[in-house]
DNA sequence: TGACAAAGCTAATGGTATTAGCTTCGGCTA
DNA sequence: TAGCCGAAGCTAATACCATTAGCTTTGTCA
């Protein structure tokens, strides 16, 4: 170590700035100078915290997720029924992304693979689905399939909803609804009766 | 006019050339400089065409847009039981962006509102809904309800899986079957007791 | 034939990321 | 305690990119 601990930034400081940047200016707020701009130092800095602005980028959308789940995980404390359980995480997701809509933009446009927090925030997603999902009662492969398809149903409906490709005019709320019942009725129907073919 | 037609480059000739630049060099090739360059003029005068970086951005999106109802309404000519037209239009849009990854990264980022073709590529959509989803049975409101519910699964099992978000060992395209059909499911459900309760 | 407008051009500006190499300074060790 | 070392900042320079201003060319039409 060198210089003494909190006079010096780290690699945390830097995703905080480059969030409340993109929070602040929108999607053209992530980036080096930018960051480096809201934290009083100059562009070339940054790389003593962060390997340029691809991981920065993945940096930001890993802390999103970090995000997400943590308020999906506070969101459905203390929910038991199943109905109301999905439907918590559901709209939790979709509340999130109203609430962060920059962090939405880099969430769903970035790879985040080989990001070094990747991997703590995929077990914390998998935490999150083995505490509440996995006891919904579905067994084996299917409650993969059945994650897969919550998550995709709600990150989708999202996605088309803030690009405003909805054009109806029928409500956004009651749209929704329908397709997270939709979801919930199929779960259910195959939680009573394990032979409707799908 | 000016120069005789075919010897100078229309804002088609611009679109397209992003759309070629986009596919061959990755997100990064869709841009003024990559694009003059393809079309071997100067960049500044690329702006003769088209209303600089984000109007190409979104007249490439449209463009997209365009291209994919097209390679629907071919997929589903001729295909009359309404099970199996809901799954060639959910396959076919998987599809589409497995063939043209490039252009789905445009279109799920570049809100198209007020790009001029705008207006003809949503008439163009809501054509296909009429013609191909509409005569499937669900009446009133609910027939638009189901429709933002399967293109948001749609675009939202591309999104994930196009972003390696499902880390699980199972097949995704298991995971994409279930999904349809839990849709269709509760779709038929609802056609034959209306009661259902969603 | 000559005016006009479309479509190209050059030059210049300002923004971005990135690299190389220098400086400063705190902590650790001889 | 002196001095080494590494961390974290810096400047300078490079190389992209988008955009604007203003010039030139050239086909078309009156």
């Amino acid at each position: 170590m060198s210089r003494p601990k909190g006079q010096t930034l780290s690699r945390k400081d830097v995703v905080d700035a480059a969030i409340h940047c993109l929070q602040r200016d929108g999607d053209s707020g992530l980036g080096i100078n930018r960051v480096a701009h809201e934290l009083g130092i100059r562009p070339p800095s940054i790389y003593k915290h962060i390997d340029g602005n691809d991981a920065l980028r993945r940096a930001v959308a890993v802390e999103g997720m970090h995000r997400l789940t943590k308020y999906l995980n506070h969101r459905v404390q203390n929910v038991q029924d199943h109905r109301r359980l999905v439907h918590a995480i559901a709209c939790g997701i979709r509340q999130f992304f109203h609430h962060h809509p920059a962090l939405h933009t880099v969430i769903k446009t970035t790879p985040i693979e080989d990001d070094p927090g990747y991997e703590s925030a995929k077990q914390a997603f998998l935490a999150f689905n083995a505490e509440h999902l996995y006891p919904f009662g579905i067994e084996g492969d299917e409650v993969i399939h059945a994650v897969r398809a919550l998550v995709s149903a709600c990150h989708g409906f999202v996605l088309l909803e803030r690009s405003k490709r909805f054009i109806a005019a029928q409500s956004l709320d009651d749209s929704y609804e329908w397709l997270i019942n939709a979801l919930i009725f199929t779960l259910e129907s195959r939680l009573h009766n394990k032979s409707v073919d799908l």
